[in-house]
Order: structure tokens, then sequence, then C-alpha cells
DNA sequence: CTATCTGTTATACTGCAAGTATAACAGATA
DNA sequence: TATCTGTTATACTTGCAGTATAACAGATAG
């Protein structure tokens, strides 16, 4: 699981740290149950503070994609996780990215492939990385 | 086409706005070719300041959904959009969010059909609001 | 018991974006 | 001339992002 951040980019380092653990998450490279490196040792590793990875991390807890244990530290949250309000959560993010293919005169269909095939890229970076088993 | 804004939220204003006339062009509220109100008069009609609604229309200018012009105003951009690197910043923005969907357990066929649906819905705002011509 | 790991919390500081406020300029128009 | 337009400049306040240092409580290995 290799974490890429983009210092010069305008997204704040620990939103661009959640993302690229939610992608891996999704990615398969990071199974639930699984343990994540502790916020000391992931800030050493990649060349952060401490409380940016902390903010991270208690961001995915407080959206549930991750649990944290004092004593065991972070680790892939179990499934299911809880769905309550997700999809008007999606719907929200989703919106104004809709509203912008539309505007390129993407129709729904084409919208929507788009976007399953998206799905399929992220859900199969793991087998480029690591081959068809 | 009526501006909401959310002085509480954690997006920035001139995000917000920039993100509802996006929104308002995808669902035909305002037409290509069609004046936009100044930044004076749609600061004082939401009750910000000038350089918010600037900062907002620069932003849609830069993106090309709207054009400026120091005598007429700004306008909605006429069709078709400058489309070149536009798939890949769909992707990039889709990306985590597919992501998540994942994380959720949604399978392709049922994120394309949630995007698709989206799409519609957004498309389709018009149609509630002024009714089917 | 000691040392070391874990997350968690507190404090303080720098840097920068966001937002506001005021002002002025150039060009078009009535 | 007066008034509209976008554009630019300056200055200020506020709050977030990020860093730095430190300490605490709990678990664990020696």
């Amino acid at each position: 699981m290799i974490i890429q951040i983009d210092f010069a980019g305008d997204l704040p380092l620990y939103s661009q740290l959640r993302d690229q653990i939610v992608i891996g998450i999704a990615a398969g490279l990071l199974k639930p149950g699984e343990a994540l490196p502790s916020v000391r040792r992931l800030a050493a590793d990649i060349g952060i503070n401490i409380h940016t990875v902390n903010k991270a991390y208690a961001l995915l807890r407080d959206e549930g994609y991750i649990v944290m244990d004092r004593r065991s530290g972070a680790a892939v949250a179990p499934r299911p996780l809880d769905s309550r309000g997700f999809f008007e959560h999606l719907a929200d993010l989703l919106r104004p990215i809709a509203a912008e293919a539309i505007c390129h005169e993407l129709d729904a269909e084409q919208f929507g492939r788009f976007c399953a095939d998206l799905h399929r890229q992220v859900r199969t970076v793991q087998d480029i990385r690591e081959g068809h088993p």
C-alpha cells in the first residue's frame, strides 16, 4: 500500500491521505480488519506531521471506514458498514459532478457507463499491482 | 434561478456559488448565451461581498462554463464547451467517490445506475419548477 | 517494574486561504 | 454626464492547515 501525496496540490494533506486510504480499501489493498500503520509511523514514512495523519484517521473513523483502538491502533472497519444516510451523502457529492457532465453534453447513459467503468477500474487496481491469482 | 447558500456549511461561499450556477446551467434554468446577474447585483441579492461573487465567476470562466465581457457582463458559455482533458478531470473527481461506493458494497452496475439516475434528476429540475411544455 | 508502543489531548506558532470593506480604473451605454 | 459593466489593488479580520513539542492513559513486551 503506497501512499502518494501531492504537496503542491490544492487539496489539504489530510484530505488527500483520507482519499488514498479509502481508495486503498476499495481496491482491496487494505482488507477489513487489517491493521493500519500507527499515526507516528505513517507520519514519519510520508514526511508529514503526526497531527495531520491523526486528522485523516479521525475523519475516516467518523465516516466509519476505519476503527481505532487506543491499544491496538487503527484498522479497516469490518463489513458491512453503517449505510444510514449514505445515499444522500453520495447524491450530494455527485450532484455538482453530474451537472458538469451535463454541461459537457454527456447523457445519462454515457455518464452512468463512465461511472461504472471507473468503479471497476478502482476495484481492480490490486490485480494490476499484485497479479491475478 | 434561486441561489441557496449555506453560510454555516464547510464549503467556501464562492465554491457553493460556483456549484449552484453549474447545476443551474445543467438544469436548463440558465441557457447558453443567457446573461448572468452582475457581480454587484448578485452579491447584493445573496448578501455577500462582491469579491466572493467575482471569485466564483472567475472560476467558472476558467473552467469554461461562462464567458465574461467587460461591457456586456457575464453570460453562460455557448455549446459545445471545450472538452479537452474533461474526462481526466471527471475521473479525478469520481475516483474517491467510487471508492466510497465500493466500501459500501455497491457493485459497478448499481453505482452506474445511481449516477445515471442522479444525472436525470439534475437534468429535469426545470420541468418540476416550470412544468412540462 | 521498566521501557515502549498505541491513540488522545493540549498548547502555541506560522502561513495562507476565505471573506469583507473600500476604492479606483477603463470601457460601454443611455 | 451619469451609470452600468468587469477588473484590479490594498488592507484588514477570521479561521483552517500544518508544524512542533509535550504530556497523559492504557496496553504490551522485556
